[in-house]
RNA sequence: CGAGGUGUAGCGCAGUUGGUAGCGCGCCUGCUUUGGGAGCAGGAUGUCGGGAGUUCGAGUCUCUUCACCUCGACCA
């Protein structure tokens, strides 16, 4: 291909409004342009890029012996009714009505519609097991989207659905497509960590996520690197640590706190650190109003509260509803006397504490030496903060790490939440009627791409993994007008085209420094400059990645690049 | 949804108390140049996001609306 007849966009200035590196990038090597927020245009370089990570998922779904279909992106809301998501999904669902007045969305995920057409045409336990897979876009109205295709509105996702007959049938198809990710992954040039995940939405028995390490990663994960425990902070289990000193259980006592609302104000006050502090956080749970107590320095954790509780809708309580049930000024709530139905939740780690400090439920008042069970009993003790770095690791007791990452993978066990939901029975060997038990596992195309440039550029560019490629290689002759330099430069392109190898010719009459920064910024793998030494049949090979440069003949070079594409495989 | 910000040429931006719309890059023509975003000369390109208003006159002031970005909240 040459470059001169490629519509390739490139702009030498960083567009104002990306944030992260990837998305920057992709702009400016001309991959994609930004149609309207979180809609994109993938140009023809980066299509080509986008079309060498779907082909990698492709490739690895079928050797794990999944099948290949395509469902309509836009369906009729009674798919999603009988699951209850047509509701749930809320304003994140893209609605749109048919010249009848006929409700349809825009796909936001597929479990209904492969369920149901598994539904209506597989009765037997002989025809299980399976997994189905589609490679589609998917449409969800994010609140923000961000960070390009990082997340977008619209965005390609694989997304396979496994149909079994029992537990130990799931256990299989989820470990096949497990190991199909991790090939994946491994083939995009990826560094990636496995981390067990919250079901979230999409309900079921268990979950985990492959996480592209990147400090731009909107989630974040605690990882053990002694036991090689790793989870997402939404799931990462926090164990109780035992009280720092044991002491006698003192009076309780009520302290005059004008105007002092927040831990910070608190601590400053009373000259004493959180650790002796218990907050009082007052949700909102489906209508009803939940106290959640964690010690002064930690986080509450939304995620386990909302699980707790199966909520559908979870937010902090209005101003007015803390202070109707605490009958105070909001920053004084406390575990001691709320005025009607409360339900208390404290965490683990409260109940070790002893004589700590809470709010009085009276404005302008704290309690000192407030004690568990003796001054207050919440109706369950759970674990409900945030694991933080240093934490005990819940496996094997040592200190955790955190770092961010970002999701490009999803695996989960569903169980028979859709199959029960839309009624997907099979008869089994005794003729007895059962549930499918079913795998859902997703795999962001685009993000994944955009992972793969996180991780792989550097000050002058992208710098692709020959894997994931436009093109593997480019041929560029420093002067387009030197006769021989310009045959040379034909003569190996073609030689390379012949053998099968992605190449580009920089052909355009322009001088050499603008193609090599042109060839570094859209992160061509493999260069061979065409110069002065033409004449001798000697030019110069260079890799992108290492920066290797390296004279050699003609026929070398082209060798070289061969080679390394072949063993590609 | 809350707070803040930005919309002027393909991209990045300037535009003073209201008085003929600018700069850099890119683009086109010519000459020169040819190993890391060259030089000279000439040239093209604008609903100043849209609408309404104030004014003799609005990119600039007022109102309104749309779009986009950031932080927060929320979230498969």
């Amino acid at each position: 291909m040459r470059v001169s007849k490629l519509f390739m966009p490139t702009q030498r200035e960083i567009p104002s409004d990306a944030e992260i590196v990837s998305h920057q990038l992709m702009l400016r090597a001309g991959l994609m342009k930004k149609i309207a927020s979180g809609i994109y245009s993938f140009l023809p370089m980066g299509y080509r890029a986008y079309r060498k990570v779907e082909n990698i998922v492709r490739e690895e779904m079928d050797r794990a012996g999944a099948q290949e279909l395509i469902m309509p992106a836009i369906l009729p809301a009674e798919v999603y009714m009988a699951s209850g998501r047509w509701d749930k999904f809320g304003q994140e669902m893209f609605r749109l009505q048919d010249r009848g007045g006929r409700q349809f969305c825009l796909g936001p995920t597929h479990e209904e519609p492969f369920t149901e057409a598994v539904r209506d045409n597989i009765k037997s336990y002989r025809q299980l097991p399976f997994t189905l897979y589609q490679i589609q876009h998917k449409y969800r109205d994010e609140k923000r989207p961000r960070f390009g295709v990082m997340r977008a509105r619209e965005f390609v996702m694989k997304d396979a659905y496994s149909f079994d007959a029992d537990e130990a049938g799931l256990d299989i198809s989820y470990k096949a497509m497990y190991e199909a990710y991790c090939r994946i992954f491994d083939r995009c040039g990826l560094d990636y960590i496995l981390v067990d995940a919250d079901s979230g939405a999409m309900g079921g028995s268990g979950s985990q996520e492959f996480m592209v390490k990147s400090l731009v990663g909107e989630d974040a994960i605690a990882y053990c690197s002694s036991c090689g425990y790793a989870a997402n902070e939404e799931k990462a289990v926090c164990i109780a640590s035992e009280p720092a000193v044991p002491a006698a259980l003192q009076e309780i006592e009520k302290i005059h706190t004008p105007h002092v609302k927040t831990i910070e104000e608190l601590m400053a006050f009373m000259k004493a650190s959180p650790k002796e502090f218990v907050k009082t956080i007052l949700y909102s749970i489906d209508g009803k109003i939940v106290a959640v107590m964690v010690r002064g320095d930690r986080e509450i954790n939304e995620t386990k509260l909302s699980n707790l509780f199966d909520a559908n809708d979870l937010a902090l309580a209005s101003f007015a509803d803390v202070e109707r049930v605490t009958g105070a000024a909001v920053g004084f709530a406390g575990p001691v006397a709320f005025k009607g139905d409360v339900e208390l939740i404290a965490d683990q780690e409260v109940a070790v504490m002893v004589n700590f400090i809470v709010g009085a439920n009276e404005t302008d008042y704290h309690l000192k030496n407030v004690n568990f069970i003796r001054d207050f009993k919440p109706a369950r003790v759970v674990d409900i903060r945030t694991i933080e770095a240093g934490d005990p690791c819940p496996v094997c007791g040592l200190p955790v790490e955190t770092c961010r990452g970002i999701e490009v993978g999803h695996i989960f066990k569903l169980g028979t939440k859709y199959s029960d939901a839309l009624n997907c029975k099979f008869l089994d060997q005794a003729g007895q009627e059962k549930s499918m038990i079913m795998g859902c596992y997703g795999i962001g195309v685009g993000r994944t791409l955009a992972a793969i440039i996180e991780q792989h550029y550097d000050a002058n560019g992208i710098v692709w993994p020959l894997a994931t490629a436009p093109y593997q290689a480019i041929v560029v002759p420093t002067n387009t007008g030197d006769e021989t330099i310009s045959a040379v430069g034909e003569d190996i392109h073609s030689r390379l085209e012949k053998a099968g190898v992605e190449v580009l010719l920089d052909d355009r009459p322009e001088r050499p420094g603008v193609k090599f920064k042109d060839a570094d910024l859209i992160g061509i793998p493999l260069r061979v400059t065409v110069g002065r030494k033409a004449v001798e049949g000697i030019v110069e090979y260079k890799e992108r990645a290492t920066g290797v440069v390296i004279e050699m003949t003609v026929e070398e070079a082209v060798a070289k690049i061969v080679g390394q594409v072949k063993a590609l495989g």
